[in-house]
RNA sequence: GCCGGGAUGGCGAAACUGGCAGACGCAGCGGACUUAAAAUCCGCUGGCCGAAAGGCCGUGCAGGUUCGAGCCCUGCUCCCGGCACCA
């Protein structure tokens, strides 16, 4: 038993100075070197993160999201996997079945562009990126089931992307389609609409251009209004979260319009069809809109002087859409000469083609009401087009609100435009025949049945969500399991099949056309039907393919047999706990969202979304930018690790501010993280016995001893609200008043610390409390405690399994 | 432009959602220990006035509600994130 308190000095480890040479010079500092490697030997001993997947009573799947394996772990990455190890720990000492996996989100461009560089196969770069990485895993602490390990570029994961790709084009889910698509041409590749950031390429800055393509789509758009409804089922997403989702999703309501062609081509369209949310303004409607890329203009417009007018206009609309420069373009128009007919009133209304439509919302026409849209207002001031009023506003508000100030409320559902205040709220319709005096909802009703009962218009949902392009002309990717066969057309590689091989044949250079057509191997095989000569599909699948379900295949990691257990997913899955970055709060999300529901209506799973709660973390930045490897200015963790120990490292990293919130990493704040696990060492090692003598009953407590009890029990509630809560910076900071009370306490003279005395059972249990709501976080130096003071004797001989 | 979030000491931030503003940490200052320094321990640390006791002011700005407002309401300013000619 230690004395109780004689000044006590740190304990130095015998044999120097822990840390190597680069540790903080002369101090006396806790054997963090020596105590760290004990600990994570005996948690690998104790195959601490192993779940067999038998019992799930208590079942908690944390996940967080796999890292692209791009070679190093730097201190930003550490706050995702940190959070995420502090919440498994956490679930364990709660007595929970702790399902912790990780992968690798391994297919992408750099080790495509490093196999251009070093002529290194793909492969091979990538493999030795995730040994290194896992073991920057272990240094921090970071447990996982690496038994249930994954690498999407793998056969053995890929070959279940395929066979997922061919239950969506079984289902009608996957199509081939033709469509202008992102280019990038630096990366000689295309890129979903959703990579592209400011019209140049999210991963290497070259500005975009637009190139028709055959491509490969997931109808996603199918389940836009599931996928919608069913954010209200996310109560454990940041609202934030679910906004942008929303957003991206877009429904609006409308109606469609089906406006009669005056003498129509004969081989051209007799009608065309608008759609608008504000039907209430048609009587206002006093010209219509095309893009001039539009299709139908081909039959509309015959004179080839205009027709090449409008392709000049297509062509710089297109080029403006790929730069996507901030300044809107100035609008311009041409007429086309053609005239279609009013539904409701038969006028002759002009047809023009603009420059601010765009193909792909609605039906790409658009009719434009210049009284009551800015956008149709420009442009009808611009050329001279009609700009009849069909809507009155509602009366100003014209009473002095002393609560407002002194400013009238007349703004609402005004706009300033060229020069000119119109009116886009609702109101009351003026002008629109028997219509007139009605209030814009109401007439959006009534004008859309009678369009309904005319035959000319039908209520109609709209949704911003365009389809998922998943084509990529890359290498790096799982192929898309389908050949062309002259007889046969696109024929699905069967089942039994897979996987269609990466070829290794393959030579990498920096430009030219997807390097799958340049291995004959690959490109030339038979027609799995007729057995004829049939050439593969050389497109490869957007690597948020491979992510949209990885979370299922952690289940049946080793499966040859099949994709995932659906027994097991419905036994473990939603994922309890998804921890990441918020960069991935709409497109991985909503693509896995996705995946999870086509799953569903497949009969494979039985939950419709596959993430309960959902954490978002901030990140961390140094010189105020995000840190990462092409900025340099990461923070290398095997330095830290060596010079503070991980322990460290983890405390800082949670308590650097809240953890949805950027923050800037500090070096002094790692200093101050350090000095409290010192203070936590210096303290609790000379008293190990006094943790297991706190449980015995509790004896009658003076007022220090009952001043520190409580202390105790305070901390201890507030830590484990706030651990709950995600806010393991306060949680932290009440544990760092508890060693300050305790700190106190500890100063007094010998005598107060006789063994059995209520000072004596106090600081135990105070010492004892502390040990466990720290472990968690420095789960390292708490396991060396909780061993050496003999409370290992417990049911799982470890801090984390107390029995 | 639209949607969402935010603004609190020298700095990162707390304030259990209407009840002592600034917990905890960093930085700084003073003291103990030391030949000295480092480390450690103790104390101080929003601003102004005051020797002190104490007083006054203070949560982006202007108002309001309330016994009481960082928190609620109205109107602004600025910052961050998302979307953006979406009809």
């Amino acid at each position: 038993m230690p004395g109780p308190d004689t000044p006590t000095p740190a304990q130095s480890p015998p044999g120097g100075t822990p840390g190597g040479p680069g540790a903080p010079r002369g101090r006396d500092i806790y054997p963090f070197d020596e105590i760290e490697p004990r600990s994570r030997k005996r948690w690998a001993d104790l195959e601490l993160f192993r779940q067999d997947l038998e019992d799930n009573s208590k079942k908690f799947y944390v996940l967080n999201m796999f890292p692209y394996p791009s070679g190093d772990l730097h201190a930003g990455h550490g706050r995702n996997y940190i959070m995420g190890d502090v919440v498994a720990r956490l679930h364990m000492m709660r007595g929970h079945q702790v399902l912790a996996p990780m992968g690798f989100d391994a297919f992408g461009l750099p080790a495509e562009n490093a196999a251009i560089q070093n002529q290194t196969p793909p492969a091979e770069w990538t493999e030795r990126n995730i040994a290194r990485m896992r073991a920057q895993f272990d240094d921090w602490g970071v447990g996982f089931d690496w038994d249930r390990a994954l690498a999407s570029c793998r056969p053995d994961y890929y070959r279940w992307t395929q066979w997922l790709f061919l239950k969506l084009y079984e289902k009608g889910l996957a199509y081939r389609g033709s469509a202008p698509v992102n280019w990038c041409p630096n990366d000689k590749t295309v890129l979903a609409n959703e990579q592209v950031l400011d019209g140049a390429c999210e991963r290497c800055g070259t500005p975009v251009i637009l190139r028709e393509l055959e491509q490969w789509f997931f109808k996603i758009t199918e389940y836009a209004q599931q996928l919608l409804d069913d954010l209200a089922l996310l109560e454990g997403w940041p609202e934030k979260v679910r906004t942008m989702q929303h957003n991206w999703i877009g429904r609006s309501e409308g109606a469609e319009v089906h406006w009669q062609v005056e003498d129509p081509p004969h081989a051209g369209p007799h009608e065309l069809v608008t759609f608008t949310t504000r039907i209430d303004t048609i009587y206002g409607a006093t010209f219509v809109v095309l893009p001039p890329a539009h299709p139908a203009l081909a039959t509309l417009v015959t004179d080839p002087a205009l027709r090449e007018q409008i392709d000049t206009l297509a062509r710089a609309q297109a080029k403006h859409q790929a730069e996507h420069s901030f300044a809107e373009p100035v609008k311009e128009g041409l007429f086309t000469g053609r005239y279609l007919l009013h539904p409701l009133t038969g006028a002759r209304v002009p047809l023009w083609v603009a420059n601010y439509v765009v193909m792909g919302y609605g039906t790409g026409v658009v009719q434009c009401v210049p009284a009551h849209d800015t956008r149709d207002y420009e442009f009808a001031v611009k050329y001279g087009l009609a700009i009849p009023q069909v809507i009155a506003a509602p009366a100003m508000r014209e009473t002095w609100d002393p609560s407002r100030g002194d400013k009238l409320n007349d703004g609402e559902g005004w706009e300033q435009v060229a020069g000119a205040k119109i009116y886009v709220g609702d109101g009351v319709l003026v002008e629109s025949d028997k219509y007139t005096g009605m209030p814009s909802v109401e007439a959006r009703a009534q004008i859309t049945a009678e369009l309904e009962s005319k035959i000319a218009g039908r209520f109609r949902v709209q949704f911003r969500l365009r389809d998922w392009l998943v084509s990529r002309q890359r290498y790096w990717g799982a192929p898309i399991p389908v050949v062309y066969c002259n007889k046969d057309g696109v024929v699905p590689v069967p089942e039994d099949q897979l996987p269609v091989l990466l070829p290794t044949d393959i030579e990498f250079r920096p430009a030219g056309d997807s390097p799958l057509t340049t291995s004959p191997t690959f490109l030339e095989t038979t027609c799995p039907r007729c057995g004829g000569p049939a050439r593969r599909e050389t497109d490869t699948l957007d690597t948020f393919v491979d992510s949209s379900w990885y979370f299922l295949r952690f289940l049946s990691a080793h499966d040859s047999t099949q994709a995932f257990d659906s027994e097991a997913a419905d036994r473990w899955l939603p994922v309890d706990q998804y921890i990441g970055g918020v960069e991935h709060a709409i497109l991985h999300l909503l693509y896995a969202r996705f995946i999870t529901k086509v799953l569903f209506d497949l009969g494979l799973v039985h939950f419709r979304e596959p993430f309960r709660h959902l954490f978002t973390q901030g990140m961390i930045t140094k010189g105020g930018i995000k840190m990462s490897k092409s900025k340099g200015n990461t923070i290398a963790p095997d330095y830290l690790i060596k010079r503070y120990g991980a322990d460290t490292c983890r405390v800082y990293t949670l308590f650097i501010g809240p953890p949805e919130k950027d923050a800037e990493w500090s070096d002094a704040g790692v200093e101050g993280a350090f000095r409290f696990l010192n203070r936590y060492y210096r303290i609790v090692e000379p008293r190990l016995s006094l943790l297991p003598a706190s449980l015995a009953p509790m004896p009658a407590l003076g007022d220090r001893a009952l001043a520190l009890h409580r202390a105790t029990h305070h901390a201890l509630s507030r830590a484990t609200i706030d651990f709950a809560e995600f806010k393991f910076n306060t949680g932290i900071a009440s544990m760092m008043e508890l060693i300050n009370a305790i700190s106190l306490d500890a100063q007094d003279e010998p005598d107060s610390f006789v063994p059995g005395s209520d000072r004596a059972w106090a600081m135990g249990e105070a010492l004892r409390l502390l040990t466990i709501m720290l472990a968690p976080v420095a789960p390292h130096v708490c396991e060396e405690i909780w061993q050496r003071s003999g409370l290992s004797s417990g049911a799982g001989g470890t801090v984390f399994r107390m029995g």
